[in-house]
DNA sequence: AAGATAAATGTTATAACATAACATGTCGTC
DNA sequence: GACGACATGTTATGTTATAACATTTATCTT
């Protein structure tokens, strides 16, 4: 059993070279933040590595777990602490539904999007759905709402796994 | 002070006659439960009743709080249950960015709507939007991705509250 | 009506998520 | 080197949610 999930694990990695999410994903924060003059710390540059470690959603505890041998003094703030200024730079949205955090790639664009969460793999995929967001201020200027923030996020089956796992499909 | 919170509040309610929203409500999970063959039983029908006290977001150990002096043995499960089949049934909405709870209109019809969140008065406005959701329709079915369930949450500032309230609406 | 079954609720405990408040450290600037 | 701003350390606690098992209530069957 072990040998399968190794290999399913592999396969879904083979995928796409998910490294170069990682290393994009933190060449672009260090510019962005460079820019703007805030801090990439190490603890801020760890977080949104670990967070980018896969396109699924993180829970907070999880990251603290996953920190510690790189930050042993951490603790739930330090977590906490790290998350807000990632989100503060638009550098990973809060999946509201889920508790739980996931690397943007839209960082410095407009930052709302449409979250696509599949059940089934349980990745997040992101689209700025340009005609969805336009639909969506109209109503709203129909209701004369002034928007702060809106929170987009769509549960069901992606792609991939609607075409490589019918039979799953079918039990969710 | 006291006067002018009970006025505020007073002037609020008297905008629409609210105890019909509640009875509205009430009757119509009545008829629906009785339909649908599934127990509108006293405590979730005080918790339903609690959650129509107003068109605000409630949390569930506000509502615990609420409940004890009806139920003094309720428990976190007593409501959690409760909003459970209020949810299963269509009867509420659970606004996920606010971890909170909050009656639905639009019972029976199709539930899922646009929920506008207001930052000042703190209440939820339902919108059906028909042409948003026909939009993300289409978004979805190009990105091949079946839905299950979608939570579309927009916060901001309601038409009531921009146009009278505009100081407050600056500190915002 | 008696007994079987399913549904709802009671009860205890704990898990999971998040923040407050204050102390300490780090770094650039005057 | 004193100051201020920002980041982090640390302790404690607040908030949200569920698991697991016991008991009661409703419904169905005969």
């Amino acid at each position: 059993m072990d040998i399968d999930i190794e290999f399913a694990q592999e396969a879904s990695k083979v995928e796409h070279d998910h490294t170069l999410c990682v290393t994009n994903a933190l060449n672009k924060a260090e510019q962005l933040c460079g820019v703007r003059g805030v801090q990439l710390t190490t603890i801020r540059q760890q977080v949104l590595a670990l967070i980018w470690e896969s396109h699924k959603a993180v829970k907070a505890y999880e990251l603290l777990d996953r920190i510690k041998p790189l930050q042993s003094a951490a603790k739930p703030a330090t977590i906490y602490r790290a998350l807000d200024f990632l989100i503060e730079q638009g550098l990973i949205h809060r999946v509201e539904s889920l508790n739980a955090f996931v690397g943007c790639r839209c960082s410095g664009q407009q930052h709302e999007q449409l979250l696509l969460i599949c059940k089934v793999c349980e990745e997040v995929e992101e689209r700025s759905a340009v005609e969805v967001m336009q639909t969506i201020v109209r109503e709203l200027a129909a209701a004369h709402f002034l928007v702060h923030s809106k929170a987009i996020e769509i549960h069901g089956i992606c792609a991939k796994c609607s075409t490589q796992q019918p039979v799953i499909t079918q039990l969710v």
